[in-house]
DNA sequence: GTGAAAGCGCTAACAT
DNA sequence: ATGTTAGCGCTTTCAC
């Protein structure tokens, strides 16, 4: 790019100092200058065709009206929506979100919010929060603003916004209970998560509640292959006793649908299948996948409000937001054959 | 955020100069400095947590280390992968990206890429272009870096990085063709991107070739819906000659599933249809897609890497890059019944 | 090998 | 209502 127009470029042909440029310019201190002053210099300021340098004025304000988002893994099609949530709150507000992706991987991780401390981000939404987070730790005892969202961090006491795991999960084992299902598995996604554990949790609790004997397999991510790996290992055993599968999520459940198809087996004939999180197509799928909705346009928009409301008020209560969750019936859950 | 440890702190702490503290830290310089002190301020920095300041840096360096990547819509399952392809070749290389949604607005997509601007990126990847960019015509005069990346740009010559949409087409028709179909329709994406008009464009001359009878079907947005209410108005007519569709990209397919199916016609029995992109998930839907697959992971990196190339040269030739793509056949189109 | 000083583009305090 | 000055945190001449 060639050499950009400053603001003592607008000052030098205005035949005014680069202050009342930058007075005029500023739509919270125009009223400091003359009325005639302000529309002459806006206009030779259009005429040179001057850019404002936002990165100067941060170094000034020491505000640089940019927010991190750190999430696991864009491809994921949960986070999209939850980036444009957050986008639609920022955005008409002057800030702008700046998405990195960890992979899962702590030290991808502390290496992505270091960089984003180097740029001088004003605050973080965290989507990822695992197990051990001194770092996280760390930046919230030298003050970092941060908000977690979609999952919690057991070390850092931020702000958190997640889905309603716990009665997400309970009212998928209810619908399986009165499907008449005795025997169901629960796979997992990786304990590391919040999610993962209390999915988990919630989905012990719950068979027990129901009189339905529920086993739990683990697995170390939240993808397709995992899924499948781990139904398969179940599907060796020639007498599988499990009518039911509730999958950590949408993927997982996926990877359950193919590793279920390669068996030779009928969803929900044979077994039924269980999402969570009602990710985009989940519908268009073979069958349509009967799931748990989480809001995560939502849980984007709630984070971003969270975390500005931060930046104003000193207090710093560790707040927690649940958002409500529903079951989307569909074509993978069926009566007990 | 507290106060944040500068290099003037680390430098007085050390009992040096400033420079000697930016000069011992940076790697290009350090052997500048004496390697004891070199390890003495290094240890210091350390400890006393020293962050460098990007910001400040890019304004003295005039390099943000910053690439803006202007997308449609990241809900749009295809550019994730982009922007984890452009992300692996930009991190390791120590620039960052800078992700905006500008939702096909136009309007909006001038106010995103200002904002890009004020933002110092020292390029950008564009995967929009719609038909008239006075806009990055503008830019490229002001001499601008920039890549067009899935899209071209007629207004503004920036190098491109594509797939091969004619030759995705070709493949298409040369597979509908073997199972016997005469009359077949394209779904068309907008008129005002590259990839509808080229596709568009394919699809009329490569039918003529097959001896087929090509009809097209205009949309405005690459999307489930539009793809579902053109197909609707299709399906109106009782006398349907159509044996076939090619739709302008997967949703547009997606949404002729769910208009063919509300009509209680079968796929590919009645009527078979074919994607473009193969992106993600189209496997699993119901039946599984026939599609050509793109590589846009690769085509995020080509486009990285040939922006930053264009950094170091002076020239600016209007570099095209069409990577291969390649037919998948999945279920969803069969022999003429 | 290190220090001193200037300046990137901007804003905010203090003058006038 | 406008000008002057200083400085955000850093790098980069130019001295020594």
């Amino acid at each position: 790019m060639r050499d950009r127009v400053t603001l003592a470029d607008v000052a030098k042909v205005a035949g005014v100092n680069p202050a009342t440029v930058s007075r005029s310019l500023n739509e919270q201190t125009e009223n400091q200058v003359n009325k005639e002053t302000v529309r002459r210099i806006r206009k030779i300021a259009r005429e040179l065709g001057y850019t404002p340098n936002t990165v100067a004025r941060g170094l000034r304000t020491r505000k640089s009206l940019t927010i991190g988002v750190v999430i696991p893994d864009l491809t994921n099609p949960i986070f999209p929506p939850l980036v444009r949530g957050v986008d639609s709150y920022l955005l008409p507000r002057g800030y702008s979100a700046f998405v990195v992706n960890t992979d899962g991987n702590s030290e991808t991780e502390n290496t992505l919010i270091n960089s984003l401390m180097e740029r001088q981000v004003d605050g973080l939404i965290i989507a990822t929060g695992h197990g051990g987070d001194e770092m996280l730790a760390e930046f919230h005892k030298r003050g970092l603003c941060a908000v977690m969202v979609n999952r919690e961090s057991p070390g850092a006491p931020f702000p958190a916004v997640t889905g309603d795991d716990s009665a997400g999960i309970g009212v998928v084992i209810e619908h399986l209970a009165k499907l008449g299902h005795k025997n169901v598995l629960h796979i997992a996604g990786p304990a590391e998560s919040s999610t993962g554990r209390l999915r988990s949790q919630a989905f012990t609790a719950q068979s027990k509640k129901h009189g339905i004997s529920g086993k739990v397999a683990k697995t170390n991510f939240y993808s397709i292959e995992a899924g499948q790996s781990a139904m398969d290992k179940i599907l060796e055993n020639k007498a599988n006793p499990f009518t039911a599968v509730v999958a950590g999520n949408d993927l997982l459940a996926l990877g359950v649908y193919h590793s279920i198809r390669s068996h030779n087996l009928n969803i929900p004939k044979d077994i039924s299948v269980v999402g969570f999180n009602n990710m985009p197509f989940t519908q268009d799928f073979q069958p349509p996948m009967t799931t748990v909705d989480v809001p995560h346009f939502d849980m984007g928009v709630e984070a971003a409000r969270l975390l500005l409301s931060q930046f104003d008020s000193e207090e710093r209560a560790p707040i927690k937001v649940t958002l409500p969750v529903s079951l989307i019936v569909r074509g993978s859950t069926g009566l007990v054959s």
